[in-house]
DNA sequence: TTAAAATATGAACGGTTGTTCATATGTTCA
DNA sequence: TGAACATATGAACAACCGTTCATATTTTAA
């Protein structure tokens, strides 16, 4: 179950890492682009703010699953909403989000 | 259902957006990071690469746990194996992972 | 104020995913 | 070869998550 040096191992990486709330945390905010619907919409939000209905049909899927989305994107501070008469208008919140992208995209690109 | 201008901007979001397939495979390579298992498992490969006891005993989980976990992030080419002996010794693949983990920390912590 | 449009929300369902247990595979050493 | 250790894997279960339908809320305009 052990090896030579494996409990001073253990003890000294496990000290130099953050706190375990820190990384849940962490996860909780990767969580939200572990689905694509969600990164559609963020996507659709580079090129400018949109109405919900517009977003619905640019991901092509029903209003009523966009609308939840759009929560959990807010919930986790990274969209904002306006409202404009019946239209709610969302848009980013965060600059972070395109690189993060980025750099996704020039992993899966080899 | 739609207001205004609601079907050009539909058509001119969705043109300048990378291809759907491309999206999905992002959002599984981000799926990856959702999980604070797998978080906490790649943490501990910043610091050097690390056999599977280890890391169990680091991340307080069942070996089999584990390696589970570790053969996701093999199949995603986040990590890499390299046998010695007994031990299966894991590190990280990519250095674009550490990136990634520091602009999901920024964003967290405001 | 009523109708219509846009959005938000709750309940329910189906599918996915993380963990565990049990066990198989691989490796070393006596 | 056999025992002991380290790792990998399959099956099963529970919990979580995304979508949809139905409906509630908000806002405008007639």
């Amino acid at each position: 179950m052990s090896h030579d040096n494996h409990k001073e191992l253990v003890t000294s990486v496990k000290a130099n890492m953050p706190d375990a709330d820190t990384l849940f945390e962490l996860a909780d905010f990767f969580k939200v682009f572990g689905d694509s619907t969600r990164i559609r919409i963020m996507c659709a939000l580079f090129e400018r703010e949109l109405s919900v209905c517009c977003i619905a049909d640019i991901v092509g899927m029903e209003q009523s699953t966009v609308s939840h989305q759009l929560r959990v994107l807010r919930q986790e501070n990274l969209v904002k909403v306006r409202r404009e008469g019946k239209q709610s208008y969302y848009s980013l919140e965060d600059e972070h989000i395109k690189l993060i992208f980025e750099m996704g995209l020039e992993h899966i690109l080899e």
